[in-house]
DNA sequence: ACATTTTATTTCACTGATGAAATATGACTT
DNA sequence: AAGTCATATTTCATCAGTGAAATAAAATGT
């Protein structure tokens, strides 16, 4: 496996020469787009390794955190699906999955009946508590050089990229 | 489509209540990682989109760009497996869909005759020029309103987390 | 000359995700 | 009560990516 440091080294060179013969090209900009894509590709990366041992891909993850992180512990399928960015068609999958592991449970709403409520279970609780700590050192280690002041900047910049990148698809994929 | 500026209100708002439950929770940096993992994966979208009416994927594109950018326009299939992240097998498949467009043509090195020399082709390189540049807009929007130092943060920021990782993957998976 | 190593391709099999369309059920509207 | 909308599941098909192992061909070392 090629380190990131390579490539990013790799890719700067290049777009440093296609600016020379493309010279409109906004070169700065498709520098951060890049180190973008491969720091996010190589963090995704990192946090599936995280997760292999546990039987957990980031879809599944990411729901059952989201229930963890609720004050009542419960969802609908519906909302899952926004949050977790899923079909619908996923999200029952991922809901099989985490039932059949007994980490969430799934019953009809009492209001809606419609709906599903889907609930995070003692054990699921039980489960995150355990698999999240040992993740921590891992976390800070990836910012252990950032000042107060970096994190706080990256945050916003991140979130202004965010930002942009919702008008982008409102106007073109909307 | 859920807009990323939800999901990230939504985030916000779950790491927040869980580090109620979890205090050791290093807040700030989860933050980050989440943060990074969804912009990341909207540029990813984003960038795909780009290129689907191309009919390129991601790593064709990558393999195609990293030849273009070369001085004499050629590389070899071990040296484009590490800067585009993919395996011998899957390098193989690129180079036979983007031989079969007529983008890159494959030969024999005369040096070392074990090694295969890639090359980009002219109608390869009228193909990036035409590509390239309605993409843009859309880069320049996207960060439209970072102001210079915002850009030269965000890069710094970027490259230091990738030497970050760089360390953690060494380490653990070596 | 023979064994080892390097480089690339082929074969094969598998995983994983994905998503459209059909189905089922319940709520809302008029 | 009939029609329409909302919610979730099931079915089905498919595509995309992946990767290990076998093969082939050429260079290198001894």
């Amino acid at each position: 496996m090629a380190r990131l440091t390579n490539c990013i080294a790799m890719m700067d060179e290049g777009i440093g020469r296609v600016s020379q013969i493309i010279p409109q090209l906004p070169a700065p900009e498709a520098r951060l787009c890049r180190l973008m894509l491969m720091v996010g590709a190589s963090l995704e990366e990192e946090l599936e390794f995280k997760l292999k041992p546990h039987k957990l891909n980031h879809s599944e993850f990411l729901t059952l955190m989201i229930l963890y992180s609720r004050p009542d512990g419960s969802s609908t399928p519906g909302e899952l699906c926004e949050f977790a960015s899923q079909g619908a068609t996923n999200m029952t999958r991922i809901a099989n999955a985490l039932v059949k592991r007994g980490l969430i449970t799934r019953g009809a709403s009492e209001e809606d009946r419609r709906r599903v409520l889907i609930r995070i279970t003692p054990a699921g609780r039980r489960f995150v508590q355990k698999m999240l700590p040992p993740m921590f050192p891992r976390v800070a280690t990836m910012f252990a050089d950032f000042s107060d002041n970096d994190k706080r900047n990256l945050s916003r910049l991140l979130r202004m990229l965010a930002h942009n990148l919702d008008q982008l698809s409102e106007t073109s994929h909307p």
